[in-house]
Parts: structure tokens; sequence; C-alpha cells
RNA sequence: GCGGGCGUGGCGGAAUGGUAGACGCAUGGGACUUAAAAUCCCUCGGGCGCAAGCCCAUGCCGGUUCGAGUCCGGCCGCCCGCACCA
């Protein structure tokens, strides 16, 4: 063996594996199948730090159940429709299509050098016609199906660019090119009936077992689903067809402490309103001009306009109660109006005393008094509480128990139903937008919307587009709209909204299984793959992302292109934290900072003029604080190798990890040593079995099952820990040479799924058969993991005081009465018997006293 | 604002409710070297003590328990998401 060069030979290796086609997944019907599934990256053009923690994770996983005799599907593609394309066809010219693909072979080539076990026979974009056309064919079944549908919604409206804004498009309420304050404008747009999942979604989150339980909480809260009375007050002063308003409360219990009614600035009554009413139209106007988020409305002040208008109290016809346009009622939820209950919700506490509304409680906390309130009294509805304005039900019982007798007696008596709610609101997949999956759909004077022919697909976008000025490419395009209708053959128009990108990330892995077909799916090829086993990607998609996947799986086997055992299509879900980094500035003459790469700081100082730098604790790494590492460059000067085991090793791998040089050197470090204590044993003198051999033997598999539980577990720092301590065995071992050859050899295939280059060369120096990478996963000999004696920690009072070494087996009353002896615990009992005595066998003892 | 998560030495972290700090980094000391680098060995939470040992310590405040970093309640700080960023 000659130096550890990794420059040299993970490259050489790369190769073998290629030759070999050891990645290529095969349907095997003779062989388990494990389909691993990192979520695929939208081709920005550069690689970061958070990709290469995100691919060896799943490499780790791959790489293993290779080992495992699995036939593994583990597959890569891009993500790669959207905004950042028509951004810089307008900032820099050129043509999207053009960026994005030389985006896609810049990143390739960047991944590639990382040794990835990935089939790239199987690669594909999502801009490629051959993947949206097919996706193209599902939207006219799921049409078919009654999955779609169009209705009006708002967008955010650039009045100046005469273009919609993205969320992420508004700043401050202003669009962020044209700083001109953004308008809500309603469009006629399409839609996918995610609503009738709402509680196959919710219930079937049951069975997830293998994803993480925030994001189950998290999925079942977006998903909202409330029991509630929707009823309807009578109205006094209202224009024609509004005599009664509807309104959904999840609180009817509270109905007694209502002080108001309020509607959404979107809702039918108030656009009435806002025709013949100037002051209502302007305040309308005002609330529109906090944009479309949730966030941006709960944020924003509360106000609201009493439109004079009057409601009777269901419950008291003599009672009456305002009505309010309010700007934080939401228009898609319920129905468009509540009733406030100042006194058990913190909003309408926060309205009823701004507008100089009662504020009556309907319940106060058990054994008090009813009292003035200064904030909004709101216990969990589990709580007993009693209830001092009650039309229903105990007076003193739980909120849950108030609800539901509510309910009952509203119901009995002809005020509104009991109803089940969701907040969850149907999936707005259109964008006016040119790079995107072009809904495939013909606007006919005579036919209506017609799907186009499944033959005419793709229905491709056209190339010839200019991004000089905003809006809509193929809406401008000359002739790309015109097209025959595909049921009476007149001449027609097309759509020219996009797809939403989430649709496209929806179904990619279902793809994969067979990337390259004439359908969506093939049925032999996704009931071998499906599903996926282990999903892994980032927590921000713990909601968007997995539950329109969970939607679109459903409706994709609704309309017969996946089997029913997929509507889950992810088994299992790792999400993993992000790369953080150190950030360095320095400042300029006004004050301001100026922040400087990584790399060009040595010891806190620039390399270039020795000026020192102020260091801010990690953050995430971004462009725009400089606080970078270019994986390209870690990999030139260490090694691929270098970059995964470092990524792997410092921090569990849901949570941050922050890079540091000093880390990435000491990973080099390590690999070294490895390296050189294989070339110590390659050059060792046969010799006879050694009195060390069965304390190394001992070592390797305790090491086996350890490394072998923590990466089934996803625990890679651990299994990297086990690792170092193998390595420390192994180099203070006076074992003999074919001892040392053993223990490299597991050590090589141990490591192998981490830092697949260095074990190949580890395990071919050591003489092992073929690659490492295909050699069978090595078992641990439980008879090799047993220990003979346990330790004892003896706590007296709770507190570590003493430990005893007994076997392993020993009956707790034995135990019990070498405690006694001991003379620690003598000492402190002091001739008394112990008030209690605690063995936990093999773990622990406590003497009480 | 709402929903979810996280918080342990100088640093990254380890610990089925059972010895807090595995493993690694940094620091300090030593070996090797003319010297340095590399490598190897030892030390390494804080305080008191000659020592045996004792006390304090897992963001803060309380609670449950023989025993709490771990479970429960309340705060503080940071991170993720909020439906047109991907």
């Amino acid at each position: 063996m000659a130096r550890y060069e990794p420059s040299q030979s993970e490259a050489l290796w790369q190769k073998a594996w290629a030759d070999a086609e050891v990645f290529r997944a095969r349907r095997d019907e003779s062989k388990r199948k494990y389909y691993v599934l990192e979520m695929f990256p939208y081709p920005s053009g550069r690689i970061h730090m958070g990709h290469v923690r995100n691919y060896t994770m799943g490499d780790v996983v791959a790489r293993t159940k290779i080992a495992q005799g699995y036939s593994v599907l583990h597959p890569m593609g891009w993500d790669a429709f959207g905004m950042p394309a028509e951004n810089a066809a307008m900032e820099r010219g050129g043509h999207p299509k053009t960026w994005t693909y030389g985006n896609i072979a810049d990143m390739k080539a960047q991944m590639r050098p990382l040794g990835l076990s990935i089939d790239w026979t199987r690669e594909f974009a999502t801009c490629d016609p051959e993947y949206y056309g097919q996706q193209q064919a599902m939207f006219i079944d799921m049409m078919a199906a009654g999955l779609v549908y169009r209705k009006n919604a708002v967008v955010n409206w650039d009045p100046v660019d005469m273009t919609v804004l993205a969320n992420e498009q508004v700043i401050d309420g202003r669009g962020w090119r044209s700083g001109a304050m953004v308008e809500r404008r309603e469009l006629t747009q399409w839609f996918f009936k995610i609503s009738d999942y709402s509680e196959e979604l919710l219930t079937a989150l049951d069975g997830l077992k293998d994803w993480p339980e925030k994001v189950r909480i998290m999925q079942a809260n977006w998903i909202g689903q409330s029991r509630g009375l929707q009823f309807a007050f009578e109205t006094k002063g209202a224009p024609q067809g509004f005599e009664r308003l509807e309104v959904y409360t999840t609180r009817p219990d509270t109905l007694m402490g209502a002080s108001f009614a309020a509607i959404s600035p979107d809702h039918p009554l108030a656009r009435a309103l806002e025709a013949g009413n100037p002051a209502v139209a302007a305040f309308v106007a005002e609330c529109r001009r906090i944009g479309t988020s949730e966030e941006a409305l709960e944020k924003a002040e509360k106000r609201g306009l009493d439109t004079g208008i009057t409601v009777r109290h269901p419950l008291d016809q003599a009672w009456e109660l305002p009505v309010y346009i309010a700007n934080f009622i939401l228009m898609d939820y319920g129905t468009g109006a509540i009733f406030g209950c100042p006194a058990h919700d913190a909003r309408d506490f926060e309205f009823a005393t701004k507008y100089g509304l009662s504020i009556h409680s309907v319940f106060v906390p058990e054994g008090e008094i009813d009292a003035p309130l200064t904030e909004a009294f709101v216990p969990p509805k589990s709580e007993t509480v009693h209830y001092v304005r009650r039309f229903a039900g105990e007076s003193v019982q739980s909120g849950e128990n108030g609800v539901e007798t509510a309910i009952a007696y509203c119901e009995g008596h002809g005020i509104g139903k009991g109803v089940t709610n969701y907040r969850l609101r149907d999936w707005g997949i259109s964008r006016q937008r040119y790079w995107g999956c072009p809904i495939p759909v013909v606007h006919c004077a005579t036919c209506g919307v017609v799907p186009e022919a499944k033959a005419n697909l793709p229905v491709r976008l056209p190339d010839d587009v200019s991004f000089d000025q905003p809006g809509n490419p193929l809406d401008r395009h000359p002739t790309w709209r015109d097209c025959a209708c595909p049921k009476c053959g007149a001449p027609a128009r097309r759509e020219t909204d996009t797809m939403d990108t989430f649709v496209d990330s929806s179904w990619y892995y279902a793809r994969f299984t067979a990337p390259h077909a004439a359908t969506p799916t093939v049925a032999e090829d996704v009931g071998y793959w499906m599903n996926v086993d282990q999903y892994i990607g980032g927590i921000e998609h713990a909601i968007l992302h997995l539950l329109y996947s969970r939607f679109f799986a459903r409706a994709m086997h609704k309309t017969g292109h996946l089997p029913a055992k997929a509507i889950e299509p992810f088994n299992a879900l790792f999400t993993q934290g992000m790369v953080t980094h150190e950030i360095y500035l320095t400042r300029d003459a006004a004050g301001r900072p100026v922040y400087h790469l990584p790399e060009d700081v040595e010891g806190g100082q620039l390399k270039a003029s020795g000026e020192a730098v102020e260091v801010i604790p990690s953050a995430k790494m971004s462009k725009s604080k400089k606080n970078v590492v270019d994986p390209v460059n870690i990999i030139e000067r260490f090694g691929a190798d270098t970059a995964r085991w470092f990524i792997l090793s410092d921090s569990p791998p849901e949570r941050d990890v922050e890079w540091t040089a000093a880390g990435a050197e000491a990973a080099f470090k390590f690999l070294n040593r490895v390296w050189l204590i294989a070339e110590r044993v390659a050059e060792m003198p046969v010799s006879d079995a050694g009195p060390g051999d069965m304390d190394l033997m001992r070592a390797v598999h305790r090491a086996i099952a350890d490394v072998t539980f923590a990466i089934e577990n996803f625990a890679f720092n651990k299994a990297i820990a086990k690792i170092y301590e193998l390595a420390n065995t192994l180099s203070r071992s006076a074992a003999s040479a074919a001892a040392m050859k053993v223990a490299l050899r597991a050590m090589a295939q141990l490591m192998s799924p981490m830092v697949p280059h260095l074990a190949e060369e580890i395990w071919h120096a050591m003489g092992g058969a073929g690659l490492v990478v295909t050699a069978p996963w090595p078992e641990a000999d439980p008879a090799l993991l047993v220990e003979d004696e346990v330790t004892l920690p003896i706590q007296i009072n709770g507190k570590r005081r003493a430990e005893i070494t007994v076997p392993k087996d020993m009956p707790a009353s034995e135990v019990e009465k070498l405690v006694l002896a001991d003379e620690t615990v003598a000492r402190a009992l002091a001739g008394q018997p112990p008030k209690k005595l605690i063995v936990v066998p093999g773990r622990i003892v406590n003497v009480v006293h």
C-alpha cells in the first residue's frame, strides 16, 4: 500500500462499481427489494453541503441494504420547473430550458465524485416532456375521476408589472420588483379536490409508524378536523338575499357569551355592501392589501368595521348583535362568518376591547365566581369548568361535554346542526407562469372546457418565448394558444396556466420505478418497487410536499396508476437537520457588514489583509451570508470519503450539523490513521494465533452488533463513534496477523456505507474477495457478545456511592446480600435496616434509608 | 399571531426513567526530532480537600418518582412551517 491519496483511488473505485453495474436496480422477484429515496434537488447549479448530507445518509442506507442482500432502488432526478429559471431568464437573458439543463449537467458533475450508489440510468428531470406529458395524462384521468375543478381564488396582483406574485415575492405588502402596493385579485383557477380525502389523510396518519411523531402531529393539525355547530343568524337591515347569515363555531357552548358577529372581507355579504357603501368599500380595500398569506393576516392588527346590520341571537329573539367585517376572518374556513365570544377567545377579546363590545364569561374555573376578565379565559377543552351562562348540559362539565350538549340542544331546537369541518383547503394548482407543466385543457366556444386528447400529449411548452416583460409568456405567445377543440374540431384556445411545481414532486417517486415508460407507471414495476422504504429529506417539507404526495398517491390509485398498497407511498420518513457554519464579517466605512467566505478566513483574520473578522454563531449556510463551504473544494482537498465521514460523524442526523474546518481535518486524519493501521497489518509477519485474538474478536463482534444497530436506527454519529472505538482497540491489539486481517476486513465492511472508497481499498489490501460493496454484511456471533460479569453502581438515597461487580445472572436476593455487606453501604446504614432496597437487575442498586 | 420542534463541558455530542459527559475536536503536559510538521502516550465540567472523599452542574422555575438530561406544568431563547419559494 502507498500513501492515502483519495484523489487517486476514489475515481478508480467508482469506475469499478460502474463497470460491475452494482447500483443498477433490477426487478428480481427472488430477492427482497428496498427502495431508498432522498428528496430530489432543485437544479440551482451548485450542490451544497445540505445535499451532501442528505445523499450521504441515503447512500449509507442503500449500501447497507445492498450488503444485506436486498435488490435496491436508489434513484436521482431533478425538480426542474419553477420560478428561479424564469427569474434567471429575466435577469440575465437566455432561456429557462437552457439554464435548467445546464445547471443539471453542472450539478451532476459535482455530485458524481461523491461516489453515491445511484442508478443513474433512471435519472429524469420534471421538465422533460417525457415526464410532464405523463403528468398531463394523469391530470386528464383525474378530471374524469372528478378530482379536478375550477373556481375563483385570490392571487397577489402587482398592478405595475401586471403580473401575479408568489407570496415570497410580496415584501411588506409590495411587489419585490416594482415596489407597488400589491392587490388581491380573483382569477378562475384549477384545483385538486384534496378535501375529498381530508378524513382519510388524517386517520391514515396513525398507520405511519415509521414517520417522525412531529411530522404526523403537524399534518394532523394542518388538516385540522374540528367538530362544531353550523347555524344561521336572522339578520336585520341586511341587503336582499342576506336574510340569513350562516356561521360555524367550534364553541357553541359559548353562545350565551356572544357579543358580535363578524364576516370575512371576502364574504358575499361584504361584497354586496361594498357596492353601495363607500366606507365599507374603503375598509374592504384596505383589508385586501394585507396579502393572501395566513401569516400576514394573523400578524396584521385586528381591525373591524361595524356594518350597521344586526343579527338576532338564536336563543333569544330580543338579543341583537352587531355585524362587523373583520380582517382576521378567513373566507376559506367554515362559512367565512363567525360569532365572537370575547371571554373565551383571545382574538375576540382583543377585538371586543378595541371596539367597546361587551365581555361576558360563559364559564369560570371550578370553585371561582364570575368576575370581570383582563384576558380571555381559554382552558383546554378537556378541563372541567363551571358554566355560569349555560343553556345545555350540566353546570359543571368539561368543555368537550359542553360543546356536545350544546350541539344536541341546538339540533333539538331547530337551531343549526352539528358538523365536522376541516381546515384543509383544496389544492390550487394554477400558476400564471411559463416554466411549469402546461395544464392540458382546451377552451372551446361551443364545448366549453375540454381536456386535451391523450393522443396529443404532451402539450409542450413553446421554445420561442421572451422574458423581456413581466407576465406569462404563454399568454402573449402569438400562436401557441391556438388549437383545435379535441371534441368538435373547431378552432379553440389552450389553457395558459401551468401547474404548481408541487404537482411534479408529488409522484416522481412512482415514476422512478419505470422512468421512461410510455404510461405514467407500469403495473409490474410499481408492484415490485413501491413503496419507498426509506424517504429522507428536510423538515421544511413536513406538511405541504408530503401531504400533497399522500393525496396524489391516492388519486393515482383511484385512476389506476398505483396499486392500493401504495396509497401511503413512504413507509418510513427521516427528516434531517441543516448544515450550518459560523459567519465571518468585517464592517465597511458606514458600519455595514461585509461578509467573507470561510475559505478566505484563517485564525480569525482575513487571509488577504490580516484584518480581524467578527464571528457570528452558526446559522444555515446561505449565499447572502457567505457562510458556505463548497463541497467541490472539500472533495478536491480531502476526497469524498472525508466529506462523507465528517458530515455524518459530528451530529445526530435529525439535528443541525455545524461544518468546521477542524472537524473536516480530524475526519481526514482518522481515515489516514485507519489507512496506516491497514498498512502495518499488511506488512505483519504471519504468525500463529496470538493471546489477544479472542479479545479482538469480541471487540469486532461487539462493533458489528453496535454499528449495525446504529445504522438501522439512523444514528450514524453513534455508528461512527463505535468505529472509532474499534480503531482504538485495533491499534492497541497484540493479536496475530491473521486475526488482525479478519478484524480489518470487518471494519472495512462496517465503514463501507460511510466511506466506500477507503473501505474498498482496505478490503482489497486485506485479501477480501471481490468488492466490499457487494460482500455480505457481517453478522455478530451472539456467543462473542455475552458478558459474564456486570458492574452495578450502588446508590444511597439516589446518589452513586459505590459499585459492585457480580455475575451477570446473579439473582436479586443474592445481590441484595452483597450490597448490604458492602463497606460503604454498611457505614451509611449505621446498623439500621434500609427503608427500601431497589435492585434493578443488570442496571443499578438503590439503598434508601 | 397560530402549529411543530430543539436547548447537556471551551466546542460537536453520548446516556431502554438507573454511574451525566461514550466518541470526537480544542486545550495543557510528555515521547520522538537538531528543530518543526506528522505520529504516539497522558490530562481534560466547576468548586472544596494532603487524601479518602464531599458539594455544585443538563436554558430558567416548580412538580411526579427510591431515582429525572429523560416524564408533567409554567416561562425564556433559537429553529421550521403557515397553502404561489423549492
